[in-house]
DNA sequence: TCAATTGTTGACCCATGGGTCAATTTAAAG
DNA sequence: CTTTAAATTGACCCATGGGTCAACAATTGA
């Protein structure tokens, strides 16, 4: 048997092919058909790995979300004290290669399907007590335990509202901005000796 | 002639219609038949009123809008003190008839359009620059200037991050919360004597 | 070598939904 | 009252796209 097996390869290469024709057609947009074209293969092959449209763009989002998983790990893991723990989780959420307007647009098109996709939302669910979970942790040890909770909530807001800034309206908004956003908050809502 | 022409009467009613459809069936779900139904109407009626989906859909964001920027300038109205105006532009946002998670999805089916619909883009670039401009006409006389617009981006990105949360996962976002969350920034960010 | 499994394709079906149109009803104007 | 314009309908057209399926190719394992 091979490592990886043929069916594990193709459907990634379609998850990928789904999350990346999302980015520029949107749901209704993005078509079987299209998304096959995009990953070089034919449309039956795409419901021959996934049951239906849902099933592609429910993995397509896993994906993407444990992209972006593994890039809060991955600095987690050099971070020392709670305070670089906390600009770890955040930095993680403004990486180049996820800060993108058409990464946001892919985002946008998921999440305006949650209302009436229950996979969606259960992913979305999964995504919010992670990033609390990470915030908490962090936090715990910077701030009385009273207020942590309620600036785990106000950082997730502010990181959704810029990514949301960004899909809306791409110029005009950096990454260095939207950094600087972030530390400013930080600066502000964190003890004075912390920064 | 009478006062109110009934195409105007069914312009406004139908505009309405899209926007409650859109609610509960987000941007696919909204077919044109739907529509007229919801609004009492045959779908030949909504295409004699409206050049096609897009058009409908362009106005129905419109009105929408409209009726956030009325309850602003309301509130705008009776405010005096510059901070008083930064709390009537904000309480504005999370007022009862639009904070609710119905009125988010359907905010958010057009929000993934934008990118793809110029039309909507420019109806969001000019609510943006209206929220822009409200807040900094009040964030001027309460902080130095080099810090305004910076400010007035996160709040605006505060505000949207709570909306996006409320349609993600309508359980455990009160308006409540939302209020607090804004008034705990604001108490951390504003000069101390302000508050 | 030869089943048996897995991968892959393209043709086909069919419901859906946006958009057109001619025909009819209703209302306004003169 | 009659003519002109606006409002309204429902039948129709047709492209699209999700999903099915039978047949074919390739890979695997004995």
């Amino acid at each position: 048997m091979r490592l990886t097996k043929i069916s594990e390869i193709r459907r990634r290469e379609l998850r990928r092919a789904a999350f990346e024709v999302l980015q520029k057609e949107g749901m209704a947009g993005a078509t079987l058909e299209k998304v096959a074209t995009h990953a070089g293969a034919s449309k039956g092959i795409v419901l021959h790995y996934f049951a239906n449209k849902q099933e592609l763009f429910e993995h397509a989002m896993r994906e993407a979300n444990a992209s972006l998983k593994e890039a809060v790990v991955e600095r987690l893991n050099r971070a020392r004290t709670p305070l670089e723990r906390l600009e770890a989780i955040i930095e993680a959420n403004f990486e180049e290669r996820f800060f993108q307007p058409s990464v946001c647009h892919a985002w946008l098109s998921l999440c305006a399907e949650v209302p009436r996709e229950p996979q969606l939302a259960r992913i979305q669910t999964i995504i919010h007590a992670r990033m609390r979970s990470n915030l908490l942790s962090a936090l715990t040890h910077i701030l009385p335990a009273s207020e942590c909770e309620d600036v785990a909530l106000a950082i997730t807001s502010l990181i959704d509202g810029l990514w949301l800034r960004l899909g809306l309206q791409s110029e005009g908004l950096t990454r260095d901005m939207a950094l600087a956003q972030m530390r400013d908050y930080l600066v502000h809502r964190l003890p004075k000796t912390q920064t």
